[in-house]
RNA sequence: GUCGGGGUAGUACAGCGGUAGUACGCCGCCCUCAUGAGGCGGAGGUCGCGAGUUCAAAUCUCGUCCCCGACACCA
């Protein structure tokens, strides 16, 4: 049986989940759906990174220690996930046991490879808060978050021999079109992989939050290190039966920021402990808000689970797929959803059901006739784009046959029609919209459903999406979504 | 600064050598099976600017202006 393994990154939990957060997991959710729709076996992993000096921070200023603190941030995510519908296979959390266990041996496999050598990593500190502060992040000579002087110090750290693999991995991107999608984003790695790369610093000793470095206790594992291996420690690397069955990753989603750790970092430290490469890497693209970027300071985070309870989940889940192609940026907003659900979901969708209902409750006699519609719809193309990571594009198809069905359905005018006539309209127009459900299950689970309940169908895979006889016992039922009327 | 992407209708985008397109919005007409849903028609663009190549340029080349992204924190 073909297996898919689907990741998305582990969130860090220093606040609630936003739109991004949901974006990406959404994105994660309806591949997992739609491979086990092919009848494939699916592992979904999606999970929490909860060590490092910022959540240290947080915590404290929580007024909590830092388990305590993450133990109810974690709640946040887990029951967004639930309400946005999200069907993942395992949670994993860093600081679970065996992922700590499983981190140390990966680092001691790195580090028998020769691959990890001690030196003094040197940056920017800033006393009073405890912390070292990105160059980037400097703001002449202060610190970004106290506004006091920072300095230049020094401390023994542990670093992995990057720059070895930079040849390794230039190759990788030039033999493998398929290693970052898209294409614009590899060519970023390319060009960084290009200048001049830096061997990377995997330890820190001034953090105390995270996993001790098994080679030296007194040094603590730097977070992104840990943050990455959750990938192979859910599987139970290296012997586990999970990681035998379903590694190498189909596919890792990341936000476009985290690109360099999954397709550099990750990879090198994989090649250097003899583990497979991940097949691809998707990077997509940033949410603004009503056009601004989403920031702490303007306070405009968006609560998927908010928008969920007031829209609905597959309006969010349609909107957030539609409204921007993966690989690029897109705009939220309250207004452009609306305009999606009164548009798209109630007047394509929603408004195609129910026309065709109300003809089938008044038609008495038996619903047959020759297929006529299944030129309107390429499956094949569909496939395709889901098999290449193309959601908006699958999406965008399967709408088009949703507006081909509306046309079909006008153009026929069958309440003008009786008999054999009319019950060939609704048999092609009950099969159009029964092969509908099924395709867009893993876009929008709850609607799926919903429709198949009032066509009197169950739960079908992809193969049954074929034209044929409709032998449904068709029940109407509540319209699929309600036209929203308030100016927003 | 270095590298990369882009500037096409009010808005979001497609087209990438052969009479400027799609969606939303706007205007007009028509229909009624359907959630004040639907259908048909229309207005609206010197395709950033300038030059070149070509029988022919949004499309290729050069120049120029402007926007955006990556450059080791962020979905």
């Amino acid at each position: 049986m073909e297996k898919f393994y689907v990741t998305t990154p582990i969130y860090y939990v220093t606040m609630k989940p936003h739109i991004g957060h949901a974006y990406t997991t959404i994105i994660a959710d309806i591949l997992a759906r739609w491979h086990r729709l092919k009848g494939e076996e699916v592992f979904f992993l999606t999970g929490t990174d909860e060590h490092g000096s910022k959540v240290q921070k947080a915590a404290s200023e929580a007024g909590k220690n830092p388990q305590e603190f993450v133990d109810g941030v974690v709640e946040f995510y887990k029951q967004a996930w639930k309400a946005l519908n999200i069907s993942y296979d395992k949670f994993i959390r860093t600081t679970d046991d065996y992922h700590i266990a499983i981190v140390r041996k990966f680092i001691k496999k790195l580090w028998d490879t020769g691959d990890i050598f001690k030196s003094k990593y040197e940056g920017w500190y800033c006393l009073p808060d405890e912390t070292f502060i990105p160059e980037s992040e400097v703001q002449d000579g202060k610190c970004p978050y106290c506004g006091r002087a920072v300095q230049k110090i020094q401390e023994d750290a542990y670093f992995f021999s990057l720059s070895k693999y930079k040849d390794t991995l230039l190759r990788v991107f030039s033999e493998d079109e398929r290693f970052v999608i898209p294409k614009s984003k590899a060519n970023e790695m390319v060009s960084r992989l290009n200048g001049e790369v830096k061997d990377l610093d995997i330890t820190r000793q001034s953090i105390d939050w995270g996993i001790k470095f098994p080679i030296d206790e007194t040094q603590t594992i730097y977070v992104w290190v840990d943050a990455l291996a959750n990938y192979i420690s859910a599987l139970g690397w290296p012997d586990g039966e999970d990681f035998k069955k379903f590694w190498p990753a189909d596919v890792h989603i990341v936000g476009k920021e985290i690109l360099w750790f999954h397709s550099v970092i990750w990879p090198a430290m994989l090649i250097s402990a003899g583990v497979p490469l991940p097949k691809t890497i998707l990077a997509h693209g940033w949410w603004t808000v009503d056009g601004q970027k989403m920031s702490k300071s303007l306070g405009n985070f968006v609560d998927p689970v908010e928008i969920a309870n007031k829209y609905s989940v597959d309006s969010l889940r349609y909107f957030l797929i539609k409204e921007m192609p993966v690989g690029e940026d897109g705009d939220f907003s309250e207004s452009a959803l609306v305009s999606r659900i009164n548009g798209e979901l109630v007047a394509d969708l929603g408004n195609l059901l129910s026309r065709v209902l109300t003809l089938v409750d008044r038609y008495k006699g038996s619903i047959s006739g020759e297929i006529e519609v299944d030129k309107e719809l390429d499956i094949e193309k569909v496939s395709d784009m889901l098999d290449n990571y193309n959601v908006t594009g699958a999406l965008e198809e399967v709408w088009k046959f949703i507006r081909s069905i509306n046309k079909y359905f006008n153009d026929k005018e069958p309440w003008k029609l009786e008999g054999q006539e009319l019950s060939k309209v609704l048999n092609n127009s009950l099969e159009a919209l029964r092969i509908i459900s099924i395709l867009l299950e893993p876009f929008m689970p709850s609607t799926s459903l919903k429709i198949k309940e009032q066509l009197g169908v169950g739960e079908e895979k992809l193969d049954k999406a074929k034209f044929g006889q409709f032998r449904g016992k068709v029940k109407r039922g509540e319209n699929l979504f309600t036209k929203v009327n308030a100016k927003v």
